[in-house]
DNA sequence: CCACACATGTAATGTGTTACATGATTAT
DNA sequence: ATAATCATGTAACACATTACATGTGTGG
């Protein structure tokens, strides 16, 4: 069902083709939220045209046909906001396998979670970067750009991760001195 | 795929049954990092007894069996963990929410961030309640437990996910103020 | 004229959820 | 006895990925 509503707020943006929102998906949502590919996106907008929760408002070349919300969309969406589930959906790879980090022996470890520092603060200093520079551009006091508050999750997210692993890392390290020194136990 | 080594990650740490490995998703997985039912997993643990990366090693009562990884396993399971992808498969419904948080009014906004500023709280006193008892119990320097890399990395994302809510609560509010100060922008 | 990006679609297969189904053991 | 928990399994359906398939417009 999500995947519904991710194509529906897209669209409460802007209007878009399958096209456009296939790539939106990349750019924007897959890394930290959701992905769909273009094969799941077309036919889903089909359902929601059927559903009148979004409509045709242009067709230009290559077939092309450029999709916008509708009212009744609108009241779709946010309803589906403001209902939130008791218990979230979450799938994650790269969490999957900081859980199983302790299955390896702590060479492996180290060689799973160096990598994990040293990406998640280069991904910080992008975020930081892109959000300084929009910061700068846009005048303060301004209209909520919300996109403002994603960032700013993203950002505390990786810092949060980035801690994590130097702590992670630094605890593998003092397990395996507290083993050296009473080498029987 | 991910069920498959995320069975082999549970069952490195100890042998279980199937019933076990369920509840081991619910309670420690699931929020965090990857969910799978019953009927998803019976079957996996079958497919995995036959490609010979575990084994059952115990049959109890009410046909219970344990399963135990083996070291075909075990290596199978570290060549998954020093082998990441580029890309890592993430679906998290709650971050989906917050990316279409500005399809809402500032009120609607609120009410959106309000209870996941509280229940972030509440999952935190749980957290570290559960996490002091832990450390209290346990000897220091002892062996690296599974689960607590788990606990330390589940405290910071809520930690981060109740500041964040809370930043995000007084943000709206300051540029409502400021949009107030200004009726004619 | 040719490569690349644009643009859409379906089929086959794999993964995941919900519902259906059954029965044993334990604690009260 | 009886309710709760333990314990496993399959079938139907929904969702998601990969592969197959086709054609258009644009810039070099």
């Amino acid at each position: 069902m999500s995947l519904r509503y991710a194509l529906l707020g897209l669209l409460a943006d802007e209007p878009a083709s399958g096209y456009d929102l296939t790539r939106k998906f990349e750019r924007a949502l897959q890394r930290y939220a959701w992905h769909a590919q273009h094969s799941q996106i077309y036919p889903e907008l089909g359902k929601l045209a059927a559903d009148g929760l979004v409509e045709v408002i242009a067709e230009g070349a290559r077939g092309r046909r450029t999709y916008a919300i509708t009212e009744q969309g609108r009241t779709e969406l946010r309803s589906w906001m403001l209902n939130p589930p008791d218990v979230f959906v979450v799938r994650h790879e790269f969490v999957l396998r900081l859980f199983l980090l302790s299955t390896l022996d702590p060479e492996d470890a180290r060689a799973v979670l160096r990598p994990v520092a040293q990406e998640s603060a280069r991904e910080l200093a992008t975020l930081r970067e892109s959000l300084d520079r929009a910061e700068a551009t846009a005048p303060p006091g301004t209209e909520l750009a919300l996109g403002r508050l994603v960032a700013e999750y993203g950002l505390r997210s990786f810092q949060t991760m980035h801690d994590w692993a130097l702590w992670a890392l630094d605890r593998i390290d003092q397990v395996e001195a507290a083993k050296a020194a009473r080498p029987a136990g």
